[in-house]
RNA sequence: GGGGAUUUAGCUCAGUUGGCUAGAGCGUACGAUUCACAUUCGUAAGGUCACAGGUUCAAGCCCUGUAAUCCCCACCA
């Protein structure tokens, strides 16, 4: 196979996608089920666990994804091929998200487009129209999963409206049901009038917007004894004269006699929910109202009167101090009337219009109503301020609509004890999570956590499982029954009839099975791969899923469901800013694929970027990643090519054993080791599997040691889930030490079997973060065999250390002399002077290296005394033979070094100095301050003593 | 009100038990270049580590306080 002369991912990458596929690469090797009882690894999974799984936050079927979901992939797969790598069985689950309340949405507007509403159909009917509707779009996500190169088993795809994922729900709620922690309360509930559905506190978004409050006069009746809440009926309006409106002024001389001269003023900023009045709440320590508590006051524009009761819900300080309670519109005094008992009035309806209310006002929209209430106080002289003050209003996040609070019967599940056994498991640091800090953060949350609204009023969804009785004579009968069959509208069970629940269930509380179904966890038998390595997922889901994941995972299984959590923030624009579609800054990361392709998108979207926060991301970023490929691509058809030459000069492959340079006698450094020094002639420790090369010159000892250490950051980023710090440690491997240095010297010194390990051992490691063109790389090179996907992770390489420490030596006295010969004036001054050695047998030994990486035209031992420019170098002897008029020309920037020397070397002889740095720093710290004094001391004599030369 | 974070180069970010002269990428400036790569190579400039105290031989890192920015939760009659 030839090598493109260019970089073109789109060329290969789904063709490489679909090899991997094809040869059914993503599959766990070990089945869930073992067939030899090798599994005996409950405890300790971390290590000795042969599976590593991983589960995908299942991106909407019928949508598309986006940036998110790009970075989401690139970790999660990274992780997943590094571990493969590794050696594990590894399973990466994929999903697909019915995404019950998005799709819907979307399902509603086209049938609203048609001119139908949902009322029309049944939900059966709805249910089968959408999953029609989500059939047909569905599988562009799926292909651009594949895009990313998620390396997911597909055979395990799971859909969340799956039959195995229902039964599990069905099964859990049951168990719940009978456990009595499901109970069907009346409460208020976050109510969106325009998709009519109840939302869990979570769903909502709050906005901070500008309201008014306004200042309403309640009058005290005359008989100011204290009015029971049995004496106000639940439907206090029906239609009479009395309730009539009336002129501003008449003399109410109906019912009540008023005690004009006292009132008491409320604030409000919802006056139409005024007709829901049960009370008027002051607080107990308020001196103004204390004498009124237990008083009555007459409810302005109807025929009550309601009480004043005490409650601490009333502040002082807010408004007037005196506020009205109106159990079924507000949360709060939802909780007032339930302490005080109150009866609690609807007066609005599930769409929106207002009902149980005087005649005048029945049918009104609530803003209609308001502005209607509004105006006729104001005609009574009731209306007594008005202010606009800022207030947070709670929007639908759909459509935003505001939310209406609203009383329904609905499902509750009581999380006390899923709340508190989760904590319990969350303390015991059951759960690694990264960041830290949101380990604690969930522990806060789950102790403050309510009862949670798991009815939806969606059709698009999982339904209740629950069954009302309809006939009425079976008394001894329970209300509710739990049933499966929730395919059937209407049941019978001992002669009595039931009809199913309409709602569905809120998709968290099926999400919250996720590892469980994902991995097909069942209460027979051990599954290997459950509890899930990790769950990654975004940060803004701690709440919302990854909580109901630990509550329903130990519900279920006894077991947390995952050993480590990581969190990624949001992907923000290149100025830090959220994308969104109305600032038009979104990035599409398809669009970033085809144009750079996948590899450059996963390095581009990972890199920079840590663990759960917002981070700005650009184009920019993954240009870098592109780039990074092309370097690979093009360190790889080098390669390529000397290998070629090699095995068409020489004897074939085996002859690469011996080094074909003819500079052997030059290659290592003085001070190498050994006679022949061959460092890598030895055995692999732990097989005995030969090492497939020597080293023959300091250069390749230093790659293998830089290599070396390459393994080890890679590995404990990896563990640490510091991505953005592993690639790093790639680029500047890769790029930095083994383009740059190595294969430059390589130039001179070939050793072809070294060049084959090192190449092999730095696309492996780098192939979890840049699949595609690793694999590509693998495909094309002439010696290689299977997929990279599929290979071990790297063997320690042999060097000699002191061999590779010298050419640390070397790559000091090429950029010094760089640097010098950039800063002299001129141009072209490398191929101008000369460089010369002075005593110097690393230098002498390399001067066929240092002539090249330096790329200097002549380097000559000095032959008399010095002359020409002497390079700053504390420990060796070289000169640039450069005319005295150039040197003169260079003495400003020689001074300029010397006082920069000049106070490091202060700096050191300060810290010297002080006698508590000498008695009580590490001694190592202390010798290393020494010998760089020495060091700076030397350097800063010889660079004076060339500046008098001068 | 409760909780969590952030503040380091022009921009985006690293800097994990405190330890040599605080790093990277991008950008900028200057220079190079016939064959692996201009998606390149080399060199350089650029920082009061938000501010004020404290602990320590030693602080970007630990402690206290202040300021600014952001996120989440609750509340806002």
């Amino acid at each position: 196979m030839k090598f493109s002369s260019s970089y073109e991912p789109g060329d290969f990458e789904s063709d490489i996608y679909a090899a991997w596929e094809a040869a059914g690469v993503f599959k766990p090797t070990i089945s869930i089920f073992p067939t030899d009882n090798n599994s005996d690894g409950h405890d300790d999974r971390e290590d000795s666990s042969p599976c590593y799984s991983i589960v995908m936050p299942p991106p909407n079927a019928n949508g598309n994804l986006h940036i998110g979901h790009g970075l989401t992939i690139a970790l999660e797969d990274s992780l997943t091929r590094y571990y493969r790598l590794r050696g594990k069985s590894t399973w990466y689950i994929p999903g697909a998200d019915h995404a019950g309340f998005e799709t819907w949405v979307v399902y509603e507007r086209n049938l609203e487009a048609k001119g139908h509403t949902r009322f029309e159909f049944d939900r059966n009917e709805l249910y089968a129209r959408v999953w029609d509707f989500v059939a047909e779009q569905r599988g562009n996500m799926e292909l651009q999963l594949r895009a990313l190169g998620a390396s997911c088993s597909w055979d395990d795809l799971t859909f969340t409206l799956d039959e195995n994922v229902i039964d599990r729900v069905y099964t859990t709620f049951e168990k719940m049901w009978n456990d009595g922690m499901i109970y069907r309360g009346e409460k208020l509930v976050n109510y969106c009038p325009k998709h009519q559905t109840a939302f869990a506190d979570i769903e909502v978004e709050h906005q901070d917007e500008k309201g008014t409050l306004w200042e309403i006069e309640y009058k005290l009746t005359k008989d100011a004894s204290f009015v029971t809440p049995e004496t106000v009926s639940r439907e206090p309006y029906e239609a009479s004269e009395e309730s009539e409106p009336h002129d501003g002024g008449r003399e109410r001389t109906g019912l009540k006699e008023l005690q004009n001269s006292v009132s008491i003023v409320v604030s409000t900023t919802r006056p139409e929910t005024l007709f829901g009045d049960v009370a008027v709440a002051v607080n107990a320590e308020d001196e103004r109202y204390k004498g009124l508590i237990g008083k009555t006051v007459h409810l302005p524009l109807t025929d009550r009167d309601i009480p004043i009761i005490a409650d601490e819900h009333a502040d002082p300080e807010y408004g007037t101090g005196a506020v009205k309670i109106t159990p079924a519109h507000d949360f709060d005094d939802f909780e007032v009337g339930e302490r005080h008992n109150l009866p609690r009035i609807q007066v609005i309806s599930e769409d929106g219009h207002m009902i149980n209310v005087p005649e005048k006002y029945l049918g009104l929209t609530t803003m209609e109503c308001r502005k209607q209430v509004l105006k006729d106080l104001k005609e009574q002289g009731l209306l007594k301020g008005e202010k606009s003050i800022n207030h947070s209003v709670a929007h639908c996040y759909k459509c935003g609509t505001v939310i209406e609070p609203m009383l329904k019967e609905q499902w509750f599940v009581d999380v006390e004890k899923l709340a508190k056994t989760a904590i319990e498991h969350l303390e015991n640091n059951e759960i690694k999570f990264h960041p830290e800090n949101k380990q604690k953060v969930l522990i806060n949350y789950l102790k403050n956590l309510k009862d949670w609204n798991i009815s939806r009023q969606i059709p698009w969804g999982i339904a209740i499982p629950m069954f009302k009785k309809v006939t009425e004579e079976a008394t001894d009968e329970p209300d509710w029954i739990f049933d499966r069959r929730t395919n059937l509208k209407e049941i019978e069970k001992g002669g009595v009839k039931y009809v199913r629940d309409e709602d569905t269930f809120d998709t968290w509380f099926s999400s919250g099975h996720w590892p469980i179904v994902c991995t097909n966890w069942t209460e027979e038998n051990y599954n290997p791969y459950y509890p899930l390595n990790v769950m990654e997922t975004g940060a803004d889901l701690l709440f919302a899923w990854v909580a109901r994941m630990i509550m329903m995972g130990l519900y279920v299984t006894g077991e947390v469901p995952f050993r480590e959590v990581y969190l990624h923030g949001m992907v923000l624009d290149a100025h830090g800013k959220k994308m969104s579609k109305s600032k038009g800054n979104v990035i599409n990361p398809m669009d970033l694929v085809t144009k750079y392709g996948s590899d450059a998108f996963r390095l581009g979207i990972i890199r920079g970027r840590s663990a759960g926060m917002n981070q700005a991301f650009s184009e920019n970023s993954v240009i870098s990643g592109r780039n990074l490929c092309n370097k690979l691509w093009n360190i790889s058809r080098l390669i390529q090519s000397i290998v070629d030459e090699d095995e068409g000069e020489g004897g074939g492959p085996e002859a690469d054993a011996m080094c074909s340079t003819d500079h052997e006698d030059l290659a290592r450094g003085g001070l190498g080791a050994g006679s022949e020094g061959h460092a890598a002639s030895a055995s692999s420790p732990e097989k005995d599997i030969p090492v497939a090369y020597t080293t023959n010159n300091m250069g390749e000892d230093w790659i293998c040691r830089e290599i070396n250490d390459c393994l080890k950051q890679v590995e404990q980023s990896m563990k640490n889930y510091r991505f953005s710090e592993a690639i790093e440690t790639l680029y500047q491997t890769i790029w930095d030490k083994y383009a740059d240095w190595f294969l430059e010297s390589q130039k001179i010194y070939r050793n072809v079997p070294l060049l084959k390990t090192t190449l092999e051992a730095l696309l492996i490691v780098i192939h979890p973060f840049a699949p595609f063109v690793t694999e590509a790389i693998w495909q094309n090179l002439s010696w290689t065999e299977g997929f990279i996907i599929t290979q071990k992770w790297p063997q320690e390489l042999k060097f000699d250390p002191i061999s590779a420490q010298n050419f640390e030596s070397l790559i000091g006295i090429v950029s010094e002399v760089r640097g010098t010969l950039q800063a002299l004036p001129g141009t072209n001054n490398a191929k101008k002077y000369a460089l010369m050695y002075d005593n110097d047998s690393l230098v002498e030994d390399n001067s066929l290296l240092i002539r090249t990486l330096a790329k200097v035209s002549t380097i000559n031992p000095l032959n008399g005394a010095p002359r020409g420019l002497r390079v700053a170098l504390a420990n060796h002897e070289l000169y640039l033979d450069a005319p005295e008029k150039v040197v003169a020309e260079y003495r400003d920037s020689l001074t300029e070094k010397i006082l920069a020397v000049g106070r490091e070397l202060d700096s050191l002889n300060a810290r010297m100095l002080n006698p508590n740095y000498v008695d009580k720093a590490p001694a190592h710290l202390v010798k290393e301050t020494r010998d760089a004094i020495k060091e700076k001391e030397g350097l800063i004599a010889r660079l004076k003593n060339q500046l008098e030369l001068i």
